[in-house]
Formats: structure tokens, C-alpha cells, sequence
DNA sequence: CGACGGGACGC
DNA sequence: CGACGGGACGC
């Protein structure tokens, strides 16, 4: 979490931001709502009573109720492990939900994200009613739990049968402890949050003195997340310098299921604080922690010193939101002061530590990796101490993500015969989820967003990403209510109006470069949409097959603050946005694509929108080279030189080692790093052995391949292909693996174009799109 | 362009 | 005990 110094952020509890914390304003309740011992209970004995599960302690937040909230996610979790009490969100429960104020409801950035958790802590109705397993199947020595991570198989769950509370606890460190502090100073403010089960105080080994920090252990990841939020750099200790640091201890997050996305941003304000990030970051999706690289200047005057950073981290834990994120500012948002806009992308894979030490080796949920697939057979990355082995269950691997949700998803891929990743919704899943949750939020008809129109006029009140949009919003020369209302007809019918609704920055990029007229861009959104935005498609579905309950909800928010509502309006709406812009992007290149491929063929922006649906739900296609990503009518002639030219089946993933000479897998489309070797990429180059003449030599212009392993030949290829590309537009660049940071990285993008994962399209193409993106905008 | 925080029990 | 096959960008 984040290291602080400056104590610049959350510097106060009362942290009036409503973008942020709203948990602060919870104490009130929180504390009505438990036996909140503050003050008076007897911290008795604790040490090692953690036997006591006595009353329950985990439904004591219960986040029950209202399953309804909870996106399906919940839903599809065939999986005890995903009800286990890894939802670390559940105190974001819905209105009503019984602990008070936690959290009510919150836009996007927040409650909304409740329902992103497939662990979805709440499990609310879905989850047999499970209450907590009678002490008796959790051993005491169990339940305290051992030092870190796995040390078996999997010893902190409770066995009986989902349910919510399918690990014992969860642990967190505190740090920045005052080494006086006594368990009397620290477990009362914890107690606030959630039962405390245990308090542990670190002490040296030999001298017995204290660390400075301290472990808290609570029966539930609910409690442990109030806690986090609640108290994370907000307290102070007495005696302590600095507030106390509280997060997750080393490897919960991983046992608990959680999976992190971590994104790399650069061209940060060098004085920006971690709650100017957040905020930029917010709309996109709950923040889960800002990093900021800071080198501090040491200067020899007595000037307090100067903190400067360019780079840093942002965590969400959910990816849907991290793509937004990429969406919606790489490259678009530029920070107060600073001439260049905002890079943002998914973190490399954190250097392994030298030591060898367990922790920070990454347990690897982090490194923007997310879900895997399975536990891969592969040997972990050198020095990550690992923690999970090999005797976990696969399906722990699983929970977070919602692609992976199930093992019926991935049911045929481990199976042969089926080529296609198994990730071919898997972008569009959790947009879905987004756009849905937006739905849900979205007033149904023009006349219940009246009130949003005065907040949407004040856009200084917004987040600085939001300004954009509001701004853009008020320009629109449609009046707010129609924008809204058109762009809810939109949806319903798969048409969008972000063609003009969209500001003007976030046409950077292919303004210039799209002679189309709007009308044909238009056009071609609708097709690409249909084509490449399941997301989108699925808008409409659900638009118009809410089944009544469903729409009682989307009344919901009118019952929210004006301000409230402007500001879900503009998280979900930018979001959207994001989601159109990404398909206008990718048709956009794809028409160049196209035009690039055939320039003597002119017809070729002619669209047959009606077309791509046909081509929907995606379909394993074993070895059939596809045509382009685009309708039939004018794939026919391309898609001759295309299945010359491309492999049939692509892998987005690329091999990759890091300058430590770890190897490591990247993702050019959905930008995620893993150490593992993806199944993809296994199956991949199983097929390219199948394969192993390719389709098509391309004249070679380069030197370099002999006789390449088989699994470079998917890369050269792209590279080939891309290079051709960019020879075309004549946008010369120096080498094309470029070299970000070291690290190779092949962009998977252009042989994407005959993707047989082609829903994955809006990213493919934008992820082309990042990378030719013009220099000077 | 850039690249990951300080501390992490004990059994 | 030891600590991850092979092959190895190109500036």
C-alpha cells in the first residue's frame, strides 16, 4: 500500500472526499451496528483464543441481502472457492444491507464494485446460507494461522461446503506501529471494523522488542477490508510518527483469491500526491492503491525536501476497470503542469527480489497477471518464493476473475481439439460487467435524470477525468437529457453516439488519419460494435430484457444526491465511452488495415453492418484461417491475402524475458503479464507444430530468421506483418520490437486482425492503435 | 522515458 | 548439496 511519506493523502479522517473513504463517515454505524467494544471491551485475552468464533463474527457485517447487487459474477460461481470470503468489497454492500453506513452505494468507483468480486464476499442469496462452520472443523491451530501463505493444503479454509466463509481469516499487517504501542493501543481501533480475533505484535526474536508493526486478524475479509479502508495511513498511533499502515498481510490476498491489476502510469506531475491519482483513476473503478516512485531530492538547503515523481502504480481489482483505465487516459488525461498525457499500462511483472525473501516475491497475484488459467506446470519465476506449490487446487487459482469463473469455461480448452483461447469473451466479460452495472445505474428514461443536469453543469466538482467528460458533455449541443436518453436508445439498439458525443480529445489519434466521414465512421462503429463489442451487444440484451425487478433497480439512483448522481452518470458514461471510443479506435484501424492492405481497393470502407452478428456467440474454430475481422462483403477479397499472410489461430501471448533474464509472458492484447506460460500459448504452439509450415512465407526483409523455434514463428510473423504496417503508413520507428524499458515487447496486435479471438477485437486494434499512435498528439 | 514501498510472529 | 533445459534482440 501506499508508503506515504508526504502523509498527503488521507492525511485526515475526515476525509470529506466522497470519492474516497467513504468509510470514515461508517464509523458511526459501524460501531452501532457491533458490539463495537471500543471502549469497553475487555481485549482479554486474545493471544491465542482465537478459538473463539464465538458469535459469529462474520455475518456480523453481513453484507447479506441483496444478492441482486451483485452482478452475476456471484452468480456463475460454481465454485466454493469463489464464495469463499475473498470478497473484499463485500463492505460495499448494497443500500440497506445491513451494516450501516459502509457503504452503501457507491457509483463505480466504489459499490459498484461490490458486485465485481466473484468471491463477492456479501454472497448475499446465492450461497446456501452457510453461516459459520461450527468451530469444530477448524483446528485451533488453524485458525491461527501459520506465518505465511499455503503450508499445506490449503489449511485456513473451512472445508464444508462454500458458503462465504470458506477461509478462516484474514490477516493484517499494520505497520508504522509505534514500538510502545501495546495491543491495548492498537486492537481498539480495529475493533471498530470487525471482530478482532487475534492481535499479534511483532517482536524481535532475540530482543524481544517490537518491530514497529503488528498483525490483525479477523474472521472475515469483509472486516479485514473495512479495516484496511477505514485505517490505512488515517490513524496515528500515539507515539508514532507517521499513521499506520494497514494492509493485507504477505500471501492473504493470494489465499483469500484476490488478484490485483496493477497498472504502470508515467508522465505523472512530479508533484502530484497519491489522492490526485486517485482521483484521476477513480472514475474508472475503486482504486485499490496508488504507488508513486518518488526519488527524493536530497538537497543540501534546509528546504523541507522535495519530493518529485514521474511513475508510479495504481492498483484496481478488477480488470475491467484497469482496461478502462487504459482506455481512458493512456495517452488522453494529461496531469495540471504537465506537458505530456498520462501513460498508462499494465505493470510489468515486479523484479523478483535479490534476497530471495518471501515477501514481496510477488505471490505473483500482482504483477497485473491476475487470474491464470491453471496452475501452471511450469516452474514459478526464480526467487518467488511460492507459496501456493503445487497441492493447491487448481480452482484456487480461479476466483477472482470472471472470465475464468467456472471451470466450465475453460471445461473444453483443457480438452483437445478446441484452439481457441480459452479467453475469447473473456474481454468482453467484464465490460459486460461494467456496462451492465452502468445500466443499473443509469436512469431508464430522460425525465429522472433532471436533477443530474445541475451537477453535470459544475464539472469543477468532478474529478479532473470527469471534468473532461462533463465538459464535453455540456458542449454537446444536445441538451444532457438527450445525450443521455440518445445514448441509452443508443445501446438499446447497438447504434452510438460517441461518434460526436465524444470529446474531442478522445478522438486524439485518428482524427487526422480517418478520412471517413462521420456518418461512415458511424457506420462502421455499429458493425464493429456488433462485431467486436459483445459488450455492447449484451447492453442491449440487457436493456431490454431487464426483467422487472431489475428495472425497480435502475430507479435506484434516483434515490441517490444530485452530485452522487452526477457523478455515477459520468463514471458510467465515460466509461461507455471508453468502451465506444475503443470500438471506433478499432475500426478505425481496421479500416486502415484494410486500406493498407488493398489501396487499390476503395470500396472497401463500405460496411455491411448486418453481417457480424452472425458471428456471434464466437465459436471454436479449430483450424479454419479466419477472415478479417470484419463482414464478409469486404473481407472476401482481403480475407485471401489475410489467410496468406496469418497464421490461423493467434496467441496473444508472447514470450518475454525480463532484464533479469526471468522469462515472462505478455499479452499485447490484454496487456497482462504472467510468469507462467499461458495455456494459450502452450496450445498455441501445439498447434503451430500441427501447422509447422506455415501458410505463407512473407517476403522476408529482414535477415534474421533461420530455422526459428516453432514458437517464435507466431511472432515473426507479426512482426513481419506489423512492419509492414508501419512501413505503409510511413510512420518509420526504429526497431520494431520496441523496447519499452528493456523489456521486448511484441506488439500481438496486427496479425490480430484475423484473430480467431477476434471479439477480443476492441483491444487488439487499440492496443495497435497505442503503439502507432502518432507522436505528437 | 520511468518500473515496485519498510517492518512481516511463532510453530 | 543445489536452485530451473534451450537460445540468446539490437541499440
Amino acid at each position: 500500500m501506499n508508503r506515504h511519506r508526504g502523509g498527503d493523502r488521507y492525511s485526515d479522517s475526515d476525509n470529506d472526499n466522497d470519492n474516497y473513504n467513504y468509510n470514515t463517515s461508517s464509523y458511526n454505524n459501524t460501531i452501532d451496528n457491533q458490539d463495537s467494544s471500543y471502549p469497553n471491551r475487555r481485549p482479554s485475552r486474545f493471544s491465542d483464543a482465537p478459538s473463539r468464533f464465538s458469535d459469529s463474527p462474520i455475518n456480523r457485517y453481513s453484507d447479506n441481502g441483496n444478492s441482486n447487487n451483485y452482478t452475476n459474477y456471484n452468480l456463475r460461481s460454481p465454485n466454493n472457492y469463489h464464495g469463499g470470503g475473498g470478497g473484499r468489497r463485500a463492505f460495499d454492500s448494497p443500500p440497506g444491507g445491513g451494516v450501516g453506513g459502509d457503504g452503501g452505494f457507491r457509483p463505480m468507483g466504489g459499490g459498484g464494485d461490490g458486485g465485481f468480486r466473484p468471491m463477492g464476499g456479501a454472497g448475499g442469496g446465492f450461497v446456501p446460507n452457510y453461516q459459520v462452520p461450527p468451530p469444530l472443523s477448524l483446528p485451533p491451530q488453524n485458525i491461527s494461522g501459520r506465518k505465511r501463505g499455503f503450508h499445506g493444503s490449503s489449511p485456513d479454509r473451512f472445508d464444508g461446503g462454500g458458503g462465504r466463509s470458506g477461509f478462516a481469516f484474514a490477516k493484517l499487517f499494520v505497520g508504522s506501529v509505534p514500538r510502545t504501542a501495546t495491543e491495548m493501543d492498537i486492537r481498539p481501533l480495529f475493533e471498530e471494523h470487525g471482530n478482532v480475533i487475534e492481535v499479534a505484535l511483532i517482536k524481535d526474536k532475540r530482543t524481544g522488542q517490537q518491530q514497529g508493526c503488528c498483525f490483525i486478524k479477523y474472521a472475515t475479509s469483509e472486516e479485514a477490508d473495512r479495516a484496511i479502508r477505514a485505517l490505512h495511513n488515517q490513524r496515528t498511533l500515539p507515539g508514532g510518527v507517521g499513521p499506520i499502515q494497514v494492509r493485507y498481510a504477505d500471501g492473504e490476498r493470494e489465499r483469500l483469491g484476490a488478484v490485483e491489476y496493477k497498472l504502470f502510469v508515467g508522465s505523472l506531475n512530479k508533484q502530484a500526491t497519491e489522492k490526485e491519482v486517485e482521483e484521476i483513476f477513480t472514475p474508472y473503478g475503486r482504486v485499490e492503491d496508488v504507488y508513486l516512485m518518488r526519488d527524493e531530492m536530497k538537497q543540501s538547503r534546509g528546504v523541507p525536501l522535495t519530493l518529485t515523481s514521474c511513475c508510479g502504480f495504481v492498483k484496481y481489482s478488477h480488470r475491467d476497470m484497469a482496461l478502462a483505465a487504459i482506455n481512458g487516459l493512456n495517452g488522453i488525461y494529461t496531469m495540471r503542469g504537465c506537458e505530456q498525457p498520462l501513460t498508462v499500462r499494465f505493470a510489468d511483472p515486479k523484479r523478483p527480489r535479490p534476497g530471495g525473501d518471501s515477501r514481496g516475491g510477488p505471490a505473483f497475484g500482482s504483477p497485473g497477471a491476475g487470474p491464470r488459467f491453471q496452475a501452471s506446470g511450469l516452474r514459478p519465476p526464480p526467487n518467488l518464493g511460492d507459496p501456493m506449490g503445487d497441492h493447491i487446487p487448481p480452482n484456487a487459482w480461479l476466483p477472482m476473475s470472471p472470465q475464468n469463473m467456472g471451470p466450465s469455461s475453460n471445461a473444453g480448452v483443457h480438452g483437445f481439439g478446441n484452439q481457441l483461447p480459452p479467453r475469447s469473451g473473456d474481454l468482453a466479460m467484464p465490460l459486460n460487467q461494467t456496462v451492465n452495472q452502468s445500466l443499473q445505474h443509469l436512469p431508464p428514461a430522460s425525465q429522472q435524470i433532471s436533477p443530474l443536469q445541475k451537477p453535470l453543469q459544475s464539472p469543477q466538482h468532478l474529478p479532473p477525468s470527469l471534468q473532461l467528460h462533463a465538459q464535453a458533455a455540456s458542449s454537446y449541443p444536445q441538451t444532457q437529457t438527450s445525450h443521455v436518453s440518445q445514448l441509452q436508445s443508443s445501446l438499446a439498439t447497438g447504434q452510438t453516439p460517441f461518434s460526436q458525443a465524444l470529446p474531442s480529445q478522445h478522438m486524439i489519434g485518428f482524427g487526422r488519419q480517418l478520412p471517413a466521414s462521420q456518418t461512415e465512421i458511424q457506420q462502421g462503429i455499429s458493425s464493429t460494435v456488433a462485431l467486436q463489442a459483445p459488450h455492447s451487444m449484451s447492453v442491449a440484451i440487457n436493456q431490454q430484457q431487464l426483467p422487472a425487478p431489475v428495472q425497480q433497480q435502475l430507479l435506484q439512483p434516483l434515490q441517490q444526491s444530485p452530485s452522487q448522481l452526477a457523478q455515477m452518470l459520468s463514471q458510467q458514461t465515460q466509461t461507455l465511452q471508453a468502451s465506444f471510443q475503443s470500438s471506433q479506435q478499432a475500426f478505425s484501424q481496421l479500416q486502415q488495415q484494410l486500406q493498407m492492405m488493398q489501396p487499390s481497393n476503395q470500396s472497401t470502407l463500405q460496411q455491411s453492418p448486418q453481417a457480424p452478428r452472425q458471428q456471434w456467440p464466437p465459436q471454436a474454430v479449430a483450424s479454419t484461417p479466419l477472415p478479417v475481422d470484419l463482414p464478409p462483403s469486404t473481407s472476401a477479397p482481403t480475407a485471401g491475402v489475410m489467410s496468406q499472410t496469418v497464421a490461423p489461430v493467434k496467441c496473444n501471448w508472447t514470450e518475454h524475458t525480463s532484464p533479469e533474464g526471468f522469462k515472462y509472458y505478455y499479452n499485447g492484447v490484454t496487456h497482462e503479464s504472467r510468469w507462467e506460460k499461458p495455456e494459450e500459448l502452450k496450445l498455441f504452439e501445439q498447434q503451430q507444430q500441427l501447422h509447422q509450415k506455415p501458410p505463407v512465407q512473407l517476403p522476408q526483409p529482414q535477415t534474421n530468421p533461420q530455422v526459428l523455434p516453432t514458437q517464435q514463428v507466431p511472432q515473426t510473423q507479426q512482426v513481419h506483418l506489423q512492419t509492414q504496417f508501419r512501413h505503409q503508413q510511413q510512420q518509420p520507428q526504429p526497431s520494431f520490437s520496441s523496447t519499452e524499458h528493456g523489456y521486448t515487447q511484441l506488439p500481438a496486435a496486427a496479425s490480430s486482425v484475423n484473430d480467431s479471438t477476434r471479439f477480443q477485437g476492441r483491444p487488439v486494434a487499440q492496443d495497435w492503435m497505442w503503439r502507432n499512435k502518432p507522436a505528437g498528439t
